[in-house]
DNA sequence: TATTGTTATACTCTATAACTATA
DNA sequence: TATAGTTATAGAGTATAACAATA
């Protein structure tokens, strides 16, 4: 999947066929049938990630924060005073791949790691302030444009449900 | 992937934490609050996305199929005398990332190129035998494994409302 | 011995430029 | 010149093994 802005998606609406061509040779380029597929969840799920994550990047491109990113601050404004294992485990990252997330976070001055005095095996996730700031700006931004926008296009209602079974389905699925 | 079991505990309650000082040892590894984050749509439509493609290739295991290769072979069957990048671009993958795809099912003898009469540049591409026998043993697969796990997860009713909603967000966000 | 953070590594996905052969 | 398929390549994301420091 990939869905860039480079690459505009051949018969995205077409709904209908322009008919201001004469239909002297007949061109076949109709557009593509998607068939059974539509019916798919998982491809629709995964159609509907790639946008919304898309104009996630967009909303917040103003403090460079992946969508990522921005779980990790949520995270650790919720729960301070945890480690890199905890923090990772509930947000499914693997703590390998954790380390260099962490490392960008931090040599931003958006997070700190801080020796645990119980454990001086484990580090400490603080955000310093800076990490609260952005992510205050974050947050803004997500809700005025991003979730905004969604809520515009589904309706609150909707909107509220669709979280709904999508959280039933990453629970108990 | 590690899809962290962490069921977060959904406190909703206690703004103040009314600790019963734990006699020694206070082994306080209580669950993480997820907080804001699980009230955005992206966060649960990743997570969500995740599970289910994960399900999916269990179901879909004994066949050695990807939701990406299985939409693949769904496509060329609905659509008959389509070209790589008629088919790439309706499925959202790049040309040049689906030459080593196509690679990999013509070598397994699913989907076969055949160089075009009309324009010699292109390939048109057809299911072989072989790949629509598979296509239909994964169809059913996923039928009666996959999509309806998920019909008895959420009520017919409740998943084609899901599907209708992510069809939405996927064409018009 | 077990665990935390870390390194190294590998494999998949995704993205872009450029080549070839046709048109 | 432009297009279809391809190659090469680079960057994310994700996965596992293993090591040093600490428990």
């Amino acid at each position: 999947m990939t869905v860039s802005k480079a690459a505009p998606i051949n018969a995205a609406k077409a709904s209908r066929p322009a008919r201001k061509e004469p239909a002297a040779a007949a061109v076949e380029s109709t557009a593509l049938q998607l068939g059974e597929l539509s019916e798919h969840l998982g491809y629709a799920l995964k159609r509907a990630q790639l946008k919304i994550f898309e104009d996630f990047l967009r909303c917040v491109a103003p403090l460079q924060l992946t969508p990522a990113q921005f779980s990790v601050l949520m995270l650790l404004d919720k729960n301070p005073g945890r480690n890199q294992t905890e923090i990772a485990n509930t947000l499914g990252i693997l703590r390998p791949n954790f380390v260099a997330m962490l490392d960008g976070l931090e040599s931003r001055d958006l997070c700190a790691r801080i020796r645990s005095t119980n454990d001086r095996r484990s580090h400490i996730l603080v955000l310093t302030d800076k990490g609260r700031a952005v992510l205050a700006r974050a947050k803004k931004l997500v809700a005025a444009k991003h979730e905004a926008r969604l809520n515009e296009l589904l309706g609150p209602a909707n909107r509220a449900a669709l979280l709904a079974m999508l959280a039933t389905i990453a629970k108990e699925f």
